[in-house]
DNA sequence: TTGAAAGCGCTAACAT
DNA sequence: ATGTTAGCGCTTTCAA
């Protein structure tokens, strides 16, 4: 059985297509009695409406289209989160891609979501190739970038500075009189933003007259088993560390599990510090070091652009929108 | 500017929009001249094509309409990832839609992905009131339903009996000489798969003429942190307790992080046990007791069966595939 | 306040 | 191998 359609629901309530769809939009022109029998006829015949029709006919789409770098890493869903928070009310629908970090797939997606007719597109991070942003600037959608600050954006961007969260947290740590410092890394060929913290971390070392005293890496996605089996290997090699810097929280997690499990104290004898303010750090027996990504509040606002960007004007708007990353040092606050 | 058609595509091809059509999509009848000619066009237009009109005049769409109910407890982007891992290569863009565990909420969720013509419906849980199970059977769409299995299928479910996964890991506990259990509980008015896993723990205890010796529970999400506070909650009422089962892996790891505050050795003086099998499980200190519910397996069976459900023969499939969750007591094995 | 006509951009079905 | 016609289900536009 098919959906019953707009010109079914009309001749149910014996009136015009074009009045059955003004008294279920709610449209002012239309005398209460139409609307009554209009909604009687829709209920009976369980209308529900085609909005690849409607979307065709009027020439927009209540659709957004979101892409994220991966699922697995529980900020994207709270990105996410916050998208669909900052969306609210607004009767915009989210659509998600995920790229698994893989640029060319980024680029699929984004296509494949251009050819919806999207009101707007939010994607991850500034680094998107020439072939993207071309096709992203010829379609005259509005492009919010997010999570980054790095970099150009196309139209808008909401995010932070990690060159810059990667260089305050090298300054916390220096400042806390940490001098042998180690740095665990994952998904090294593709976290193009945990690359950026390290090379900010790497930066405000060097200006101090110091390096990283040993590194371990892997292509592997972050885990807090990743972030314990490095550190583990990490530690083998060079037991006198004083500090090591993860690439992220889920890799901080392990890397205290492991000084646990090796009987390291932490903080006094090593410090462990991550990134991203994960809600387990504030239930960790001990509390590492952190900068607090305002991952939901990113999320919010690039919604909240995104419907701005639709409706006003587009030229009034901020290019970029910076938002803070709150540092701690957790047990090893002064 | 506005987006180029498939008219101007032929146009400057110089053939009829169907030809210009066919060669786009890769038909077989067309001359390998004018696939050239309407490629170059498209791609010198800058051509992306319209899904809407597409679906519209098709009369289906690609489209997969996913509904969760969480998006911050990341086993349910664990299962998306599942899903879009099982739907690879198949053309099909999942949609997704996030319930906050409320029923009405999923009701309108799921009102408006039907307005988009999916082919296909994914949606957590067996617990849908009698008004959105009306809904999904008059659309005629292949529904599959995920996570649980206590219950009656709309059409397909695929999922893991939570009563069943609680009452083995009360047996097992059971086994290993615990006596005195208290339970810690998150999000009790709305996890309804948490609530079966408690009721199926709390039936096997009975058989057992024992009942939990006390319970901390909290209408607030699950997390580590709300794991510890419960847990010191109840073991400071209850210092004697020689096991804690928690709704899920995150309160279990908040309960092991409390424990190890407390000094409490797990599991020898207490044993902890949650659900799930999350990935932090296998980096903790101590491993605690744990059921792996098979939740990427079941976002790609969904989707598998979803894309089986659309093109063969309905009747033809399995109304129900039941997963296993695995069960272990960690480091309390014998 | 209501309705009729036209058309959104594409594909199915049927030509040729 | 290619083109023509009709139409998907709705809204826009214009007329009454």
């Amino acid at each position: 059985m098919r959906q019953p359609t707009l010109e079914e629901v009309a001749a149910r309530a014996g009136v015009s297509k074009m009045t059955a769809s003004r008294a279920l939009r709610g449209a002012r022109d239309v005398s209460a009695a139409s609307i009554e029998k209009v909604k009687i006829a829709a209920e009976q015949l369980g209308y529900v409406g085609n909005q690849l029709a409607l979307s065709l006919s009027s020439r927009r789409t209540n659709l957004i289209g979101v892409v994220i770098p991966s699922m697995s890493n529980i900020v994207f869903p709270e990105v996410l989160g916050g998208i669909i928070s900052g969306l609210e009310g607004s009767g915009l629908q989210p659509v998600f891609g995920v790229s698994d970090y893989d640029l060319d797939k980024e680029r699929d997606i984004i296509r494949n979501m251009l050819s919806w007719q999207p009101a707007a597109l939010i994607i991850t991070g500034l680094d998107q190739p020439e072939e993207t942003r071309k096709l992203l600037r010829q379609s005259d959608i509005p492009v919010i970038q997010i999570m980054d600050l790095d970099g150009e954006p196309i139209d808008f961007v909401v995010g932070l500075s990690h060159t810059q969260a990667g260089r305050e947290m090298a300054e916390a740590i220096l400042a806390s009189g940490r001098k042998r410092i180690g740095y665990i890394g994952s998904a090294v060929d593709r976290d193009r933003r945990a690359i950026k913290r390290r090379a900010g971390f790497e930066a405000a070392l060097q200006d101090n007259g110091l390096t990283f005293v040993s590194v371990e890496t892997s292509l592997d996605a972050s885990s807090s088993r990743l972030g314990r089996d490095l550190t583990e290997r990490l530690l083998a090699r060079h037991p006198d560390l004083d500090c090591i810097y993860c690439s992220n929280d889920d890799m901080a997690a392990g890397s205290l599990f492991a000084c646990m499990k090796l009987g390291r104290a932490v903080p006094d004898d090593i410090l462990i510090a991550g990134f991203n303010g994960l809600e387990i750090t504030s239930a960790l027996p001990v509390r590492i070091a952190t900068s607090t990504s305002p991952r939901r509040a990113i999320g919010e606002q690039a919604a909240q652009l995104a419907l701005a960007a639709m409706n006003g004007n587009r030229k009034d708007l901020a290019r970029r929108i910076e938002l803070l990353a709150e540092i701690t040092l957790g047990d090893a606050e002064k």
